[in-house]
RNA sequence: CGGGGCGUAGCGCAGCUUGGUAGCGCGCCUGCCUUGGGCGCAGGAGGUCGUGGGUUCAAAUCCCGCCGCCCCGACCA
């Protein structure tokens, strides 16, 4: 490919509005331009990259025995009403009606799509287990899309479907998909962890991101040092502390906190620490009403509460669900005199005494109150989110705080697709049984923007080269000199005869110019064909890295020990 | 959805406080010059100032609405 004839529109400056690097460099570079908010046009260098990664990706699904499909971007929206789903997105489904009325919308995942074909064509359990993938584009209306590629509304991703007859079957193809998400990632060139997550409100459990450890991600984790456990706060296990003497409980106070309804306002308020107080979080689960308390300093992990109920989906109480259990309005909810509501603690709360909660009336908080003698706790829990510093449930040592790119997710679903879109199969008894499913997603267009994230200079872009979109630039320096150009042509025909894919810098710049866009685009190899050409030399380097002198003929080899290192 | 910022030539920005003449850099076109890190000189083209309304003799500038974009937060199967 010649730089003359190619479309990769290097920017001199990108609006200071642009913040991060990747955003910065592929917009620069010519990988992208923005349509919309979250909406982004790849220009062909970015389809190069965005081809090798889905390339990577495609090589290790088909050796992990994932059958490759292309389900359709457009859904009638029926199959999501099917599952809740329509109801559970809300607006962040894209939705639209065809031309006589019926609703669609575009795809934001492919859980029903897939299903629904499964549920058409599997019947008996020797036609399990079966893995299928698809590369395309989803869609989802983000209420805030950010930073580039890493998060927009309109985006590629690999999404893969295991269908087995039975958890023992699902943890095995998960196992596959875990394991082929380690080479994915390894052959990417990219550091990453692997997180414990929380498979969110419907379905899923075991669930794993892949998160690359960046300061500008978006995505907050814990992780031991130690032992490497890893896990988002809402699911990482706090274990209780040591029982300990409680201090002497004190007459309960009541005290007027006009309008003091947060954490905030209550402590400044009343001069104590947020440690001191416990929060009282009413939440709706079906009929019933429960209170959840943690330490004022906390955060409630409603995965845990989730767990703890065993609810499916777990609502925050509204504000006349509040005055009808608490008699009080929002802000001034406590333990004391709740009556028909469970109440369920968290397990830090059992060494702590007199503390200061709700009053359960307008304008009123309790100071010393006490579990036992004040209310009773119904059931003691892990309830909070982890926090720095907490320590690791596996080996005791420290947990730190870490951010991250998430680049992919891996769940167990088990049976809600299967059985709300009646995806069963006659098993070996003859029983009939809703298939066992999992679901293994990693971003395609998020990953370009990782990768990029992840590998660059104050210069530009460094692709591995795995990733890159060629292998190699030869730049003639000096575009008036017969001897470099036509040296250079050699060099480009004999690099492609063996097989490498090469650009050549023939457009009519001066060097300066030539030099800096290459260094941009970010292609590992760089070829000079400079003043050393008339000696039949020319400069062989790596972006970013070593750079070595060589007759032309070696140039071949000398560029795949460059790119090896 | 809450908070903050921005919208002026193809790109990046100034001008707005204190209303009257729309400016700079880059890019682009022409000519000369130059050729190992975004050359130099000379000449030139190019703008409904996001949009709708209001105030005013007069609005890029002041006021109101709307739209769009960026950042923080809420949110994120």
């Amino acid at each position: 490919m010649r730089t003359s004839h190619y479309f990769a529109p290097t920017l001199r400056q990108v609006s200071g509005e642009v913040e991060l690097a990747s955003h910065r460099l592929l917009l620069q570079a010519g990988y992208i331009r923005q349509v919309a908010a979250g909406v982004y046009s790849l220009l062909p260098l970015g389809v190069r990259v965005t081809r090798k990664v889905e390339n990577i990706i495609r090589e290790e699904m088909d050796a992990a025995g994932a059958l490759e499909c292309f389900l359709p971007a457009l859904h009638p929206l029926e199959l999501w009403e099917k599952t809740g789903r329509a109801e559970y997105w809300g607006p962040e489904l894209m939705r639209l009606k065809d031309r006589s009325g019926r609703p669609f919308c575009l795809g934001g995942t492919h859980e029903e799509v897939i299903t629904s074909l499964v549920a058409g064509e599997v019947r008996s359990y020797r036609e399990l287990p079966l893995n299928l993938y698809q590369i395309q584009t989803k869609f989802r209306d983000d209420p805030r899309p950010r930073g580039g590629l890493i998060r927009v509304r309109e985006f590629i991703m690999k999404d893969a479907y295991s269908f087995d007859r039975d958890v023992a079957g699902l943890d095995r193809s998960y196992d596959i998909m875990v394991e082929a998400y380690h080479k994915i990632l390894q052959r990417m060139g990219l550091p990453y962890h692997v997180v414990e997550a929380s498979g969110g409100g419907i379905g899923g459990w075991d669930t794993k991101e892949f998160e690359l450890p960046s300061e500008t991600g978006e995505s907050r984790y814990l992780r031991c040092e130690k032992c490497e456990y890893a896990a988002t706060p809402e699911v990482a296990e706090v274990k209780p502390p040591a029982p300990a003497e409680r201090a002497e409980a004190l007459p309960i106070e009541r005290v007027e906190t006009p309008e003091k309804r947060t954490i905030e306002q209550v402590t400044e308020f009343l001069g104590v620490s947020p440690r001191r107080l416990v929060k009282t979080l009413v939440y709706q689960v079906g009929e019933k009403v429960v209170a959840a308390l943690v330490r004022g300093d906390r955060d409630l992990s409603e995965d845990k509460l989730r767990a703890v109920l065993e609810a499916r989906v777990l609502e925050m109480a509204g504000p006349e669900t509040i005055a009808r259990v608490t008699g009080a309005p929002v802000g001034f909810a406590g333990p004391v005199g709740l009556k028909g509501v469970e109440i369920i603690a968290d397990e830090e709360l059992r060494n702590e005494a007199n503390f200061v909660t709700g009053g359960n009336e307008a304008d009123l908080h309790l100071r010393n109150v006490n579990w036992g003698r004040d209310f009773e706790v119904s059931r003691w829990a892990d309830l909070r989110c982890a926090a720095e510093g907490d320590p690791c449930p596996g080996c005791g040592a420290s947990l730190r705080e870490l951010r991250g790119v998430e680049l992919a997710h891996v769940f167990k679903l088990g049976t809600f697709y299967s059985e709300a879109l009646g995806a069963y199969f006659l098993d070996e008894d003859g029983t009939r049984k809703p298939i066992v499913m999992g679901c293994y997603g990693i971003g395609s267009t998020r990953m370009v923007a990782a990768i990029a994230e992840h590998y660059h200079d104050e210069n530009g872009l460094i692709w591995p080269p795995s990733v890159a979109p060629f292998d190699v630039i030869v730049i003639p320096v000096n575009h008036d000199d017969e001897v470099h150009r036509s040296l250079a042509e050699r060099i480009y025909e004999e690099l492609k005869a063996a097989g490498l894919e090469v650009l050549l810098e023939d457009r009519v710049e001066r060097p300066g110019v030539k030099f800096k866009d290459a260094d941009l685009i970010g292609i590992p190899g760089q070829v000079v064909v400079g003043r050393l050409a008339k000696e039949g030399k020319v400069e062989v380097r790596r972006r970013g890295g070593e750079s070595r002198v060589a007759p032309a003929e070696e140039v071949g080899s000398v560029l795949r020990e460059l790119l090896a290192s």
